[in-house]
RNA sequence: CGGGACGUGGCGCAGCUCGGUAGCGCACCUGCUUUGGGAGCAGGGGGUCGCUGGUUCAAAUCCAGUCGUCCCGACCA
């Protein structure tokens, strides 16, 4: 490619309202343009460095024995309705409806509708299976950001394995686990596999792999010391020990003007936070439920919704709270109320002596037993992770590590296939639903990812596997002739080698072109020129580390053929 | 959905307080000079000032509404 023919729109300044690191050089190396909030178009750039992360994803697919599938974007509501999940989505899903009047939906990810196709697998004798695709999805989210990291519509790859039984599934899900180690090995990403929630999805467990990166949204917990790893949606931790307080009689005390955990522990009769019980008044599919926790823990929402298999979950409105407790949040606890649902987290199991709200604006109790005085329905590890708890395995302070969420795999179990009726004999005759797992990976993500992750102040620091280019030859004058042919001829030997090359004939100074090529991030500059040319060189720089070598004319053209294979891994 | 900010050529911004018919830098076009780290000079093209309505002789500027975008919190590849 010629750079004098190729749309690259550079700029010197990133757009005001980019934030994320990949966002801003995304837009000025021309990479991305903005349509629409959570739309991108992708430039030539772009496209190149996306479809260089789709060969890997796809190539590593391929090795585990997947098969490649595109199937429709678009899909009746029927199928949706069959799964339950027409219901149970809301709003992230768009909806449309045609000109029949029927009810369509824009494709957020493919369960039912791989499951659609899977009812025609008859025999056990055809599993495993692995069937993926790289398509494009659409999720209504509310709120977009970070560039690519979080849109609307995006490429994902998405598969789905299907077995007779659930050690079939574990295979599947663990090729798959390694699969991934492998792509995000790749793609220079350094990939934590953790625990996770499986949240809407359904099924038994799953895994998230997690970039570390301060441009994500999620926190997970980590453990320098045995590698304990953990969304902090589900994270544990070991429980520091409380010593109870000497107080077994259940007494109101007065607590004028006491709204928070932090005003209970100062105030005259109070008590330190780890002797209160913390009261959240939550909303699970409509019904009003008590979560109480040790008044120094934080609920982690997840965790609730998890256990309890709410699909909605949202704290109580203060209308609600003071219509089903009868006080304001500042004075709520759970001390003989009847009639709600109560979930306690079980830091809280055993303890005596502690203070909680009265249900009266301005009165708390202390001298609260909770096996005495608490109508527990369940226990629940309800409580949020904090940093420098100590891991549960082996007791080092944990760390909390925000991410990038690169990739997912799930689990599922038989929800879909009992739901679209999918199953095959086995060996007894017997009809059995397919066991499934599904796996995602954003491709759109993965490319924001890999430009957080590689970038310094100059810009993009592509690794040579999804670069857009692999090598830029930089003629320095392109009026000087002789350095104009030595270019051309180079760059016809790399292309005919297979190299992905790119020629900046462009008649602009040496200025601009350099710093457009550290912009664009390409892995490999050789600049020609008449300094070098005298002595029959040409310079090599490496984008990566600076570092500047001569190279013969004669020799560059068979050094950077022999580089670029051993990088391309 | 709650909170905050912002919409003026492709990008970055000024102008708005105090209404008078739009300006700067980058980018772009032409010419000359220049040519190893974002050149210089000269000339030039491009903007319904997000949209709608209102006030006014007159609105980028004042008022109301509306749409959109971004950021912070509740959701997910």
């Amino acid at each position: 490619m010629r750079w004098s023919n190729l749309f690259v729109p550079t700029l010197r300044e990133p757009p005001a309202d980019a934030e994320a690191a990949n966002h801003k050089l995304l837009i000025r190396g021309g990479f991305i343009r903005q349509l629409h909030s959570g739309h991108y178009s992708l430039l030539p750039l772009g496209l190149r460095v996306h479809e260089k992360v789709a060969a890997i994803v796809r190539r590593e697919m391929d090795a585990i024995g997947g098969q490649e599938f595109l199937l429709p974007a678009m899909h009746p509501a029927e199928v949706w309705k069959k799964s339950g999940r027409w219901h149970a989505v809301g709003e992230e899903m768009f909806r449309l409806v045609d000109r029949k009047g029927a009810d369509n939906v824009l494709g957020m990810t493919h369960e039912e509708i791989f499951t659609d196709v899977a009812q025609e697998i008859t025999s056990y004798r055809s599993l495993p299976q692995i069937w993926y695709q790289i398509q494009w999805k659409f999720r209504d989210e509310p709120r977009p950001k970070s560039g690519l990291l979080r849109v609307r519509e995006f490429a994902m790859k998405d598969s789905y394995s299907f077995d007779i039984d659930e050690a079939g599934l574990d295979r599947s899900f663990d090729v798959h686990h390694d699969a991934y180690v492998r792509i995000f090995a790749a793609l220079g990403l350094p990939a934590i596999p953790v625990e996770a929630s499986s949240g809407a999805m359904g099924g038994s467990g799953s895994t998230e792999f997690m970039v570390p990166s301060s441009a994500g949204e999620d926190d997970i917990a980590l453990c320098g010391n045995c590698g304990y790893a953990a969304n902090v949606e589900r994270a544990k931790a070991r429980l520091s020990v409380v010593e109870d307080r000497d107080l077994s009689e259940l007494a109101r005390f007065p607590t004028p003007g006491v709204r928070t955990i932090a005003d209970l522990e100062t105030i005259e009769g109070g008590a330190s936070a780890v002797h209160q019980i913390k009261t959240m008044v939550m909303v699970l599919d409509g019904e009003v439920t008590l979560a109480l926790l040790r008044g120094d823990h934080e609920l982690e929402i997840q965790k609730l919704a998890d256990f309890t298999g709410a699909a909605d979950v949202r704290p109580a409105t203060a209308q609600e709270t003071l219509q089903h407790l009868g006080a304001n949040p500042g004075s709520l606890g759970a001390v003989h109320v009847d009639g709600l649902r109560v979930v306690c987290d079980p830091a809280l199991e055993g303890r005596r002596g502690l203070t909680t709200g009265a249900n009266e604006d301005d009165w708390h109790w202390s001298g609260v037993d909770i096996a005495r005085d608490v109508a527990v329905d369940e226990w629940a590890d309800l409580r949020r992770v904090q940093a420098d708890e100590p891991c549960q395995n082996c007791g080092t302070p944990l760390e909390i590590v925000r991410c990038i969420e690169a990739g997912h795999i799930f689990k599922l179990g038989t929800k879909y296939s009992d739901a679209l009726g999918a199953s095959v004999l086995d060996p007894n005759g017997n009809q059995k639903p397919l066991v499934m797992g599904s796996y995602g990976i954003g491709i759109g993500r993965n490319v924001a990812a890999v430009a957080e992750i590689h970038h310094d102040d100059k810009g993009l620091l592509w690794p040579l596997n999804v670069a857009p280019f692999e090598v830029v030859i930089t003629i320095v004058n392109t009026k000087d002739d002789a350095s104009a042919a030595a270019g051309e001829s180079l760059y016809n030997d790399l292309r005919s080698a297979g190299v992905d090359v790119l020629l900046d004939d462009r008649d602009a100074r040496a200025g601009v072109k350099f710093a457009d090529a550290e912009l664009i991030g390409v892995p490999y500059r050789v600049t020609v020129g008449p300094r070098a040319l005298a002595d029959g060189d040409v310079e090599l720089t490496s984008r990566a580390t600076g570092d500047t070598t001569r190279v013969g004319v004669d020799s560059i053209a068979a050094l950077l053929v022999d580089t670029v294979n051993r990088e391309r891994g």
